[in-house]
RNA sequence: GUGGACGUAGCUCAAUUGGUAGAGCCUCGGCUUGUGAUGCCGGUGGUUGAGGGUUCAAGUCCCUUCGUCCACCCCA
């Protein structure tokens, strides 16, 4: 069939089956964040450009190659966000809150990135990100962990697996930088194309190479968590006691990097070999020195974001009703009654729909369609006594009710959320 | 951006060396104008993703393009 009018490459429709599972992660979402005292913010979805190009880092494949930048009328450079943390920094030190003590926010919409698509990545996707300003001891990171096992738990998603790492800060990294640069260079030759071009652009990004040849050449590679400065150390220290105490697994990862420029100290990634090549499934970290880059005073921070459609793909098909009750209405006499009995059962707060007349197999044919839970079948009959017929779908049982009756037999049953 | 696989009915798929585009499911109607299954009968549904080329003849071969999927890259 010709597909004169689509939908653009990578931008996808959010048809209902596949909405009502993102409800149902928002609605878990917001409940475990609730726990943690972590509000909701909404957050803009066009950001000036030069907002990524000072926080994500000019030099990333998603600043340099995957925004959707471009001039408006005015002449101003704008783009769609790419992700959500930058833009929460900003909204932070827009607002004022430097001084109004930690913050802790959660947010859900669209990111968008012009990649190439395949499982688990699209152009316009859907993020759950959660931004916490003015937290610094490990404690929040040892929080922010759990809370966010604790939201993929809630969703039933058991398969996922926990690692964590440090980057160092400002103060470590560039050392251990320079040291692992020396060594990529001892083994230069064996190392891929692509890494080749890490070590000039971001080495770190070398360590986790999905090449088997590469990851030879790097078993004796230093790793940044055993080049850390004290603080980092002791930072690290307390993030693994703290998980320990709480009983959240996790494995220490030394190759775990990040891709975006602000990131130091703990990095984090939740994990699944059930998406193909796309297994992060929530992943974060600290970015203390982001706030203050972006012009503000220095704020210690840490975050994480959720892809949604990834999370969606680890879950279920959502079963259930759709509705509580189809009306089916037998012959003209009775079509006005059953309009008006309808409207009493909605009234209730029932989801209904009328089934439009005609032969009853076709009417019960559709209330199967439509996933009810009861059928009420008015026709002469029902009309003379001004009840209904009510038939329960799931055990073929049913009975003869005045309305006043049937309204409270159906009062409290209802299916949809 | 690179490499590969694939686009035929609403869905899942057939169609021999190039030779009349088919089946199952779904849907609609009938058998049955008061009941969901099954059965039987019938109907709707296609410019074979789009455009161009070769040929007497193209779903099939060639080119272009759009899209989907997988991997690289990158990343949630």
């Amino acid at each position: 069939m010709a597909r004169k009018l689509q939908s653009i490459r990578g931008i996808h429709d959010g048809l209902p089956a596949e909405v009502a599972k993102w409800c149902n992660i928002e609605d878990v979402a917001r409940k475990v964040f609730a726990s943690h005292g972590v509000s909701e913010v909404r957050l803009p979805i066009l950001e000036p450009t030069s907002l990524f190009v000072r926080s994500v880092g000019e030099e990333t494949d998603i600043v340099s190659k995957e925004m959707y930048a471009f001039e408006d009328q005015g002449g101003d450079h704008i783009c769609l966000r790419p992700e959500g943390t930058a833009g929460a920094v900003r909204a932070y030190l827009q607002a004022g809150l430097t001084r109004a003590g930690a913050q802790r926010w959660f947010y859900m919409g669209p990111m968008f990135r012009r990649e190439r698509p395949q499982k688990g990545r699209l152009r316009q996707f859907q993020q759950i990100g959660v931004e916490w300003f003015g937290v610094a001891g490990p404690v929040a990171d040892v929080e922010l962990l759990s809370m966010a096992q604790r939201f993929l738990n809630a969703l039933g998603i058991e398969e996922t697996r926990l690692e964590i790492n440090s980057l160092g800060c400002i103060e470590c990294r560039p050392t251990y930088h320079q040291m692992l640069v020396a060594y990529l260079q001892t083994c230069r030759e064996q190392l891929c194309a692509t890494c080749n071009e890490r070590i000039e652009k971001n080495p770190m990004r070398v360590l986790d190479c999905k090449n088997k040849a590469c990851q030879e050449q790097l078993t004796d590679a230093p790793e940044m968590v055993g080049h850390c400065c004290q603080a980092c150390d002791t930072h690290f220290t307390g993030l693994k006691t703290g998980l320990d105490a709480l009983g959240v697994s996790y494995t220490v990862n030394p190759r775990i990097v990040r891709g975006l420029d602000y990131y130091n100290r703990t990095a984090f990634e939740f994990v699944t070999d059930q998406l193909g090549a796309q297994g992060t499934v929530l992943a974060g970290g600290r970015y203390d020195g982001l706030v203050e880059s972006l012009g503000g005073t220095a704020t210690n921070a840490i975050g994480f974001a959720a892809g949604m459609e990834r999370l969606e793909m680890l879950l279920a098909d959502l079963k259930g009703h759709q509705l509580d009750v189809v009306v089916a209405s037998l012959g003209d006499a009775s079509l006005a009654y059953s309009l008006r009995v309808a409207d009493a059962l909605r009234q209730q707060g029932l989801a209904v729909v009328h089934a439009g007349g005609g032969a009853a197999k076709r009417q019960f044919k559709i209330a199967d369609r439509e996933k009810s839970r009861f059928v009420v079948v008015i026709g002469d009959d029902e009309l003379a006594k001004s009840g209904l017929m009510l038939k329960d779908l799931a055990t073929g049982k049913q009975d003869f009710y005045v309305l006043d009756d049937a309204i409270q037999v159906l009062s409290g049953v209802s299916m949809i959320e």
